[in-house]
DNA sequence: CTAGGGTTAG
């Protein structure tokens, strides 16, 4: 979608026909166009704007530039080129402005459009009587439908036809209704009754028919307002039709109609959705030249928007906005908000944030309790995940089922079973609230990272028992579960029953049985192999293409090369580990050093040795034993290598294994340590720094390898 | 859903 879209913006929709309307009222005098001069200003180069492609002329001539065109500059110029000074230059907007006596131009218009207010209608009782015998009415039956319209109580006339309209919940009724009038022909058709049966349709998701609609209307002289077009355009959003979304608003300016901050915030969440940030924050910054002060449902957007990109500057930048503007955040807002900072990695900013709506007088809701709870459960703050739920109870805070499932979630990050087990039983006491797939997945993740098989195994007989579908996540847990504790035969009976039962093995599920093929043996390596091919036949080749002897390296590099780039991105590194681990449990150590040279290479290991004047860091956290070992030696050959020719070495030698703050992590830094005393390596663990970090001084390092050597030719 | 915009789960 995002590229149907940009490919709309590149070519400034030449090629969008609109069905004639002669009643349109002269076009807008630009109202954007100023902008192109005036974003100059921004440009640090004194370079003027980018000229237009000599094949984008004719686009050029026509009186209003499209909202393309005129964006197209502004992101050319400013945003993306630099987009690392766009908060700073957002964060100004009143500068933009620097010749006052000119007129702003305007985007938008600060007027929403005004409702008519309905009369009462003193039919109500009867035609809402009507209107449910239609609702009730078999969907299929037209004729049943066409006879109950006949009976219609009162005469059809404006207002009661417009009150039956606006009570019939399935689109289809409302289309036929809609017609049903059209064709009695009793009074002419205003733009609400369009408006009232797009909605309806919008409802069902059927942008054709809204589309239709709308150009009937064109056809028909019937005036598009404000709610058309934003009726319009949610719908195409509803139907991921985002290109469609900016022609309708595009088609507002080119017929002289000015949005007003309704339709735009609907622009801007369209743009959000496809997370064209910075599109999202030009219009924004339009619409606050115009003088527009955006309410808290923009500031939703502009959050969210922020939020997706993980940009804790950009949140922050809403927060002052919102602030220098003096508008009070409400609870969507804080909901975005709060969901926006765990995306950027910000428990404890989150935290005080919820606070401070707190203070403010806002009672959370469902949705403010599952973003924090998953926040920290994510985190691994097990301390303010469970003040948080006592706070819950407390307060009698509103709870719901994707909030309890979040709880039993957060539990399973934290280890914290017995919580879990609590709360499973009384959603299963509870009649609206029994658990689900996401439920008996909470639990089978917490049995298995806590190594409770036989729990683990009885969760999967009691789902099948109350007939809840497994899924891929849940047969992952179990499989890792099985694995660790050797229950090979069970865990190729789950394997072979998921899949039979429809699952698809993802990546991640390949890659837990390539860690249980890591520490397994004699036959059991063959059953978990043989599982694994199911799922990923390359992988197994790959592996036993390493395990011959003569297969060169440039083979492993394009083998491994073409099972990567059809790996998820999120499973490289794991793969990479597993293996890793694999071919040093089988002693084949010359593979393990060509897999962790090419992890490297392909980049499943950033920053895995750092460098500064004083210190040389080997940051192992991120790998498993086994690459974490042959890391290990790799530095010291290369250290060795570096000491015997006498070339420089910094102060300080060390390795950070990561403390490892999963409860069932498995110790990278006691099996570091081991290591490191087998190798009789001079790295010591530092106990006053968290985060297991060995060190050793350049001293030590150099009489390491000087006595290692000097044993090696005592050996030779 | 009483004509229009924003927020919940591996």
């Amino acid at each position: 979608m995002a590229a149907k879209l940009s490919a709309v913006l590149d070519v400034h929709h030449c090629n969008i026909s609109y069905p004639s309307d002669k009643n349109q009222p002269p076009h807008f005098t630009s109202p954007l166009r100023i902008s192109t001069k005036k974003f100059t200003i921004f440009c640090t180069s004194s370079k003027s704007p980018p000229k237009t492609a000599p094949g984008k002329a004719e686009s050029r001539k026509r009186k209003t530039p499209s909202l393309s065109e005129q964006l197209k500059p502004l992101s050319n110029t400013i945003l993306s080129d630099r987009p690392n000074e766009s908060h700073q230059l957002l964060s100004k907007p009143k500068s933009v402005w620097v010749n006052p006596t000119k007129p702003k131009p305007s985007v938008l218009s600060l007027q929403r459009q005004k409702r008519s207010s309905y009369s009462y209608n003193p039919q109500i009782r009867d035609l809402k009587h009507f209107a449910k015998k239609l609702n009730d009415c078999d969907p299929a039956d037209d004729a049943a439908f066409q006879a109950i319209l006949e009976e219609i109580p009162h005469p059809p006339n404006r207002d009661n036809a417009l009150l039956v309209l606006n009570s019939l919940r399935s689109w289809q009724k409302t289309l036929l209704f809609f017609n049903w009038i059209k064709t009695l022909n009793l009074f002419p058709l205003e733009t609400i009754f369009y408006n009232v049966t797009m909605k309806s349709l919008r409802f069902g998701r059927q942008f054709q028919h809204v589309e239709n609609l709308a150009n009937e209307m064109i056809e028909n002289g019937v005036e598009l307002d404000n709610i058309t077009y934003s009726t319009i355009i949610t719908c195409a959003k509803r139907c991921n039709l985002f290109d469609k979304a900016v022609q309708w608003f595009e088609r507002m300016y080119k017929t002289g109609l000015m949005p007003d901050e309704v339709t735009y915030s609907a622009v801007l969440d369209v743009y959000a959705k496809l997370r064209k940030v910075e599109e999202v924050m030009s219009l924004y910054e339009r619409g606050r030249a115009s003088g527009w002060k955006p309410d808290p449902i923009a500031f939703a957007v502009l959050g969210k928007v922020f939020g997706e990109a993980g940009d804790y500057d950009g949140i922050r930048y809403v927060l002052e906005e919102m602030k220098s503007l003096g508008v009070q955040p409400n609870l969507v807002v804080y909901n975005t908000l709060l969901e926006a900072m765990g995306k950027a990695g910000k428990p404890g900013l989150a935290r005080s944030l919820f606070e401070e709506m707190l203070d403010s007088g806002i009672t959370p809701n469902e949705k403010t309790l599952t973003a924090l709870i998953r926040i920290y459960g994510k985190a691994r703050w097990a301390k303010d995940a469970l003040e948080l739920w006592d706070r819950m109870r407390l307060n009698g805070w509103p709870v719901d089922f994707i909030l309890y499932n979040s709880l039993l979630s957060m539990c399973a990050d934290l280890g914290l079973e017995e919580e879990a087990e609590r709360l499973f039983e009384d959603m299963k006491g509870s009649e609206s609230r029994k658990p689900d797939s996401w439920s008996y997945t909470a639990m089978l993740n917490i049995y298995g990272s806590g190594g409770n098989a036989d729990k683990a195994m009885r969760m999967f007989e009691e789902m099948s028992e109350k007939g809840v579908e497994l899924n891929v996540m849940g047969c992952t847990c179990l499989i890792q579960c099985l694995g660790r504790a050797k229950r090979i035969d069970d865990l190729v009976q789950v394997f072979e029953s998921s899949v039979n039962g429809g699952i698809k093995p993802d990546d991640r599920l390949c890659g837990c049985l390539l860690s249980v093929v890591s520490y397994c043996e004699g036959e059991d390596v063959n059953k978990v192999l043989a599982c694994l091919h199911k799922a990923n036949q390359n992988l197994v080749a790959f592996i036993k293409s390493l395990e011959e002897e003569d297969t060169k390296f440039e083979n492993v590099k394009q083998e491994f090369k073409g099972i990567l780039s059809n790996t998820a991105v999120d499973a490289r590194r794991p793969f990479c580990n597993c293996l890793i681990d694999i071919f040093r449990n089988r002693n084949l150590r010359e593979r393990a050093h060509e897999l962790l040279y090419l992890g490297t290479m392909y980049g499943l290991y950033p920053g895995l040795h750092t460098r500064t004047e004083e210190e040389w860091r080997l940051n192992v956290r991120s790998l498993s034993v086994g690459a974490a070992h042959t890391a290990l030696e790799e530095w010291m050959q290369t250290l060795t290598k570096l000491v015997q020719r006498r070339e420089a070495l910094p102060e300080v030698l060390s390795a950070s294994t990561g403390a490892g703050s999963h409860k069932y992590s498995q110790g990278l830094a006691n099996a570091f340590a081991s290591h490191a005393e087998k190798l009789a390596a001079p790295f010591k663990l530092r106990e006053d720094k968290a985060g297991g970090l060995f060190v050793a001084t350049r001293e030590d390092v150099i009489s390491w390898v000087q006595s290692r050597a000097a044993s090696l030719a005592s050996i030779a």
